[in-house]
DNA sequence: CTCGATACATTGTATTGCTATGTATATTGC
DNA sequence: GCAATATACATAGCAATACAATGTATCGAG
């Protein structure tokens, strides 16, 4: 147990993208309710394969019940057969009409990033020449 | 100056707009120094301008002072004719080899979003329905 | 010499993602 | 029965960062 704790080294998250995330993760949760309910754990799937955004456990929770109360959610615990009970969550008229509205906005956003660093992506193999 | 404080109403910012512009703005301070040195003000102008990104004077001046505590930026103080000396930013070896990254890095964050909200986007003109 | 504009800077606050835990339920092995 | 494991939901404390509000300094105009 000297220093087995390198376990960060691949659950490790860089900073600057845990910053990136911010509030794009309610987007996310939102986005991933669009075609129907779903339960915390398979948001969390559902995120992973399908836009490869990782978030933890920790992280999901607290992000569902801030939609829950600001109305873009409800929620009802179902039975499952093996294993213990789920809580799905769907998206209410309100929510439905919040993911159109971010979705919009952020189209908007990230055209206007990816203009800004337009010039950046275009000096590629520039760095080559260095050698 | 009974209500006058209504100031706010253009003035405020969308809190979850601003929480998407974490971590991008470093990202787009960054860029705005690609082609040549600017001074503070003049960055806050030039994203106003090339991507409408609107950020506060107080926010600017703790990212430039970071970026520089991380060795991104160097600063100069150059005197102006007219006026009062200003802070000039460039980009150092290390700051331009990590806004490449970090343009990349967008890029592909930017993409994962924008598959998952795709079905959002699809979704138009359904609202109009309900008139 | 005051007023306003320009420019740089700091302080306190709120939001939010993450790590680390904790709790509950059901299944499996003995 | 009962520990061990896996699934699922949940909370507490921490860290990063954008913002509003404020403060300081310099110069030109009147």
């Amino acid at each position: 147990m000297t220093f087995n704790n390198q376990k960060s080294v691949e659950n490790l998250t860089d900073p600057w993208q845990a910053q990136l995330k911010k509030g794009t993760l309610e987007m996310a949760a939102l986005a991933a309710l669009w075609s129907g309910p779903l339960y915390g754990l398979e948001i969390l799937r559902f995120l992973e394969t399908k836009s490869e955004l990782v978030l933890a456990e920790g992280t999901i929770y607290p992000i569902l019940s801030r939609l829950k109360k600001e109305g873009l959610l409800t929620s009802e615990w179902v039975e499952a057969e093996a294993g213990h009970p789920r809580k799905y969550y769907s998206l209410t008229a309100s929510g439905r009409e919040r993911i159109r509205h971010m979705a919009a906005v952020w189209v908007d956003f990230s055209a206007n990033l990816r203009r800004l660093i337009q010039p950046v992506l275009d000096h590629k193999g520039q760095k080559e020449e260095k050698r």
